[in-house]
DNA sequence: CTTGACCCTCACATCAATGTCAGGGTTTAT
DNA sequence: ATAAACCCTGACATTGATGTGAGGGTCAAG
């Protein structure tokens, strides 16, 4: 069992963002008797699934609609990421084409 | 002459954001006794010029460094243009290569 | 003179994850 | 017992263009 700070250090995220996660849902610490967070060794491997989702564009929010599954099954497993993917696909598209028009725009115009 | 109600209708702006642009220091409009805004005929141009640049992700301020050059001349004669141009290319061309890698991710875990 | 359509300023809200304080309690080592 | 190093909550700030609302002045047509 580990405390927050030991849980930052492992992880590279900050304790403000841990919290921050705690209170969208993704992480759920036992309370000490004096209220300090405790975090189970599995805790770790959580927060790095976390950042690995974030990192692909995710919202809290999303994340938190399939960590639970994902964090007992393999991905491939988990129904509900699909339709995630597959929307956040199409916005990166999206996003892909917008910019690469303002792009050819910009050249055009240099 | 024409007062901001006007402006507005004539140019899709919202009057918000016209006020908006006048307070980042792009719309210099005079001001009747009664405190309204008023607008040169030239004004309509001038709005339709800070959106061209603001579609092409410029920020206001970006637009404010060479607004009052490319109004009085033609675009490929104001030298403080390309710097931005050069660096908001440099820019997207990274947040592309950021969404591919992404997408890439993405696509493989489906 | 009144009503409706304008105009004004000021200011808060948006979005989302994170940084950063303030103010205060706890624990550990000396 | 004290100091350093933790931990807690709560709250404001960031970013940038725009929406929205309050509270109030102006003007034109009836």
């Amino acid at each position: 069992m580990m405390k927050i700070g030991e849980l930052s250090a492992r992880t590279g995220v900050s304790i403000r963002s841990i919290r921050y996660y705690e209170q969208q849902g993704l992480l759920t610490p036992v309370r000490q008797e004096n209220g300090y967070r405790e975090y189970s060794p599995f805790a770790e491997e959580q927060v790095r699934t976390i950042q690995l989702y974030l990192n692909l564009g995710l919202s809290t929010e999303q994340i938190a609609g399939f960590l639970h599954c994902v964090l007992q099954n393999k991905e491939s497993f988990c129904k509900e990421v699909f339709p995630v993917y597959r929307q956040k696909l199409a916005e990166i598209e999206e996003q892909i084409k917008l910019l690469q028009s303002i792009k050819s725009n910009l050249e055009e115009r240099m």
